[in-house]
DNA sequence: CGAGTTAATGCAATCGTTTGCGAGATTAGC
DNA sequence: GCTAATCTCGCAAACGATTGCATTAACTCG
């Protein structure tokens, strides 16, 4: 029990003032004090286990060391390697990250975002993908930094982290053309979202390029399996064979469209191909084995991380937008276009 | 910009004394303030929107309302839902997780340790399945409460929750049993984790029980999909139609297996039946389905709140385990053991 | 040898709260 | 109308560090 031990426990020990301990033990004010005196200080404190109390230094020092993580839900499968690969870059630098879920409702988020500033984050790292301005322009009030990953915001005046959707589409819409398909489906996720809405301009744009007829999107509620196969089974009651391929926004939605079509007795990729977006762990062993694209979220984490340390270091950072390669992964969702719906249009 | 505004300020606005504020702000003060000017206090706050710092308060009270979540990996599809079921029980009760991984390095647990002891949690949950001793000993003895998740630890002097890991592997066996399968090999987990040894001994014990020759256990070096498809193949290769079921001990090594099997050639469940553990996310769209025993990992990581926070409160909670029941989920990757194998032996 | 540097350390204020103690003012009891 | 109890509220000391300033001692140099 015993009370953790102080400073001043230290310092009695030793036989000096506790400022000198002060000194002696952190590194930046360490020549102020004579080695010898300095040694024994710290022989001293590694004794009796002395660990400073990182709480009371932030109260005089004004800085955590602790940045405040908001997401949507941590259950959804990108967001663990967002986290992790943040917490990578940030955990041999000293800071500790707090995390939250706000499942996209703003009164949650208000509310974390408030217990996060009264716990006095050094900064913030939102990757909500809605959240609204307001957080952010009070955040941005009360001078701790922000960075934004995997959305954009209308403004672009907080620096962010994305995956390049433009090119990521651009490459399936290239890949299924070449496939021979002419008419793709973009299943496209809720709106409200930035990725949502650049992938389905990605789409609009690609398809154009590459000469593909497209039908109208059809658009989800919500990221998710359910919304993906209950948009798919309605489409393909209505126009049965109407499409050759469906383009997710999102693996969660694709898979949901597998299911559909498994649902309605036609198999993929025989009479329809498919493909996702994120490359999702276990997207590799689906049936079939989903064709989709890889964004690199553990590096996003990362950047974040580097991002808004350098935010907090030296404060007036321009903004600007990091935008990460992602890349096409060709697995056994996508095939050939079937001749017979080719040839029956 | 501005700085924080502070209790002093609410103090000077109003004309009282900041220990006014204090009590006026507090629900368990307030009745020693005049109820009229606890009105006015708490207006002037909201109009300069007055933020107590829970760090200083903190620093006085000895408590940070924080407590911290160590875990071997985010990236590992079960932790995820532990963290979201304990964040969703803390963070109304005015508390926050810090977060960290210690990717199973015990210098990396340390270091963690240290740094969340440094910010003063108010509390541990480990649910790192091998931790050792030395780090529950210290925060004991620093009197900081902690308790532990989906692991045993020799010692029972900590509060653990688990799924009952014992009943799920009978049930799996029993299912297997039922099926006509009467040579079972286990792939086992590797050793030093509780998970691994309790599903071990409660396969032989299952076993046992219904009749079933079983091969000797075959264990991998980690939880993952190469360690299972690894050991697996070899397994094959010496011995091809040895066994007519594998029983793996975790998801990730069932999809191992299954790929392990596939790439001989052979399919499942009409060769060879396959069945995982934990339930993870798609383990539904998996080639084929997965057979597994779904365990509630949300509701642990609450459960795990819940016992922290009673232990936060009245110190002298006396020890004890929280067993969560688990349940069979059928789908494809079982079926009726093949006759000719089962008529060759 | 005296004045001026420099090095090492102590003093005390500060960060923003909470809280034991005590002082007035008000009310109650008789 | 006086004592005692009860309400309010202010004072000031914590909590555990950091840091500007002052002080002392030792050293340099002309």
């Amino acid at each position: 029990m015993a009370g953790r031990v102080t400073i001043a426990d230290v310092a009695r020990l030793a036989g000096v003032h506790q400022a000198t301990v002060s000194r002696a033990l952190n590194a930046a004010t360490e020549s102020q004090v004579n080695p010898a005196t300095a040694k024994r200080i710290r022989r001293v404190a590694k004794e009796i286990g002395y660990i400073p109390n990182v709480v009371a230094r932030g109260l005089r020092t004004r800085l955590s060391m602790t940045v405040g993580v908001i997401i949507p839900d941590l259950t959804n499968p990108i967001f663990p390697l967002i986290v992790r690969g943040l917490e990578d870059y940030l955990a041999p630098r000293g800071y500790t990250a707090l995390l939250a879920n706000t499942d996209r409702n703003d009164a949650t988020e208000q509310r974390i975002f408030d217990s996060m500033m009264q716990r006095h984050v050094d900064g913030f790292v939102f990757a909500t993908g809605h959240s609204d301005h307001a957080l952010l322009a009070q955040s941005r009030d009360q001078g701790v930094p922000v960075v934004l990953v995997n959305r954009g915001v209308s403004d672009l005046s907080f620096p962010l982290i994305t995956g390049d959707d433009k090119s990521g589409v651009f490459a399936v819409i290239e890949h299924l053309a070449t496939l021979g398909h002419r008419r793709i489906l973009h299943l496209a996720g809720p709106v409200g979202y930035s990725t949502s809405e650049a992938r389905a301009e990605a789409f609009v744009a690609a398809c154009a390029a590459n000469g593909v007829v497209y039908a109208p999107s059809v658009s989800t509620d919500e990221f998710s399996i359910a919304a993906g196969r209950r948009v798919i089974d309605a489409a393909i009651d209505r126009n049965p064979r109407d499409v050759t391929a469906i383009v997710a926004a999102n693996d969660l939605l694709a898979l949901g469209a597998l299911r559909a079509i498994r649902g309605h007795g036609l198999s993929c990729p025989e009479d329809i191909s498919v493909t996702g977006y994120n490359d999702v762990a276990f997207s590799e062993d689906f049936r079939p084995p989903l064709t989709t694209v890889r964004v690199p979220y553990t590096q996003m984490g990362s950047e974040a991380g580097r991002l808004l340390l350098s935010e907090i270091k030296e404060r007036s950072e321009p903004p600007f937008t990091i935008t990460l390669p992602v890349s096409l992964v060709i697995r056994e969702s996508t095939a050939k276009a079937p001749v017979t719906t080719a040839a029956a249009r």
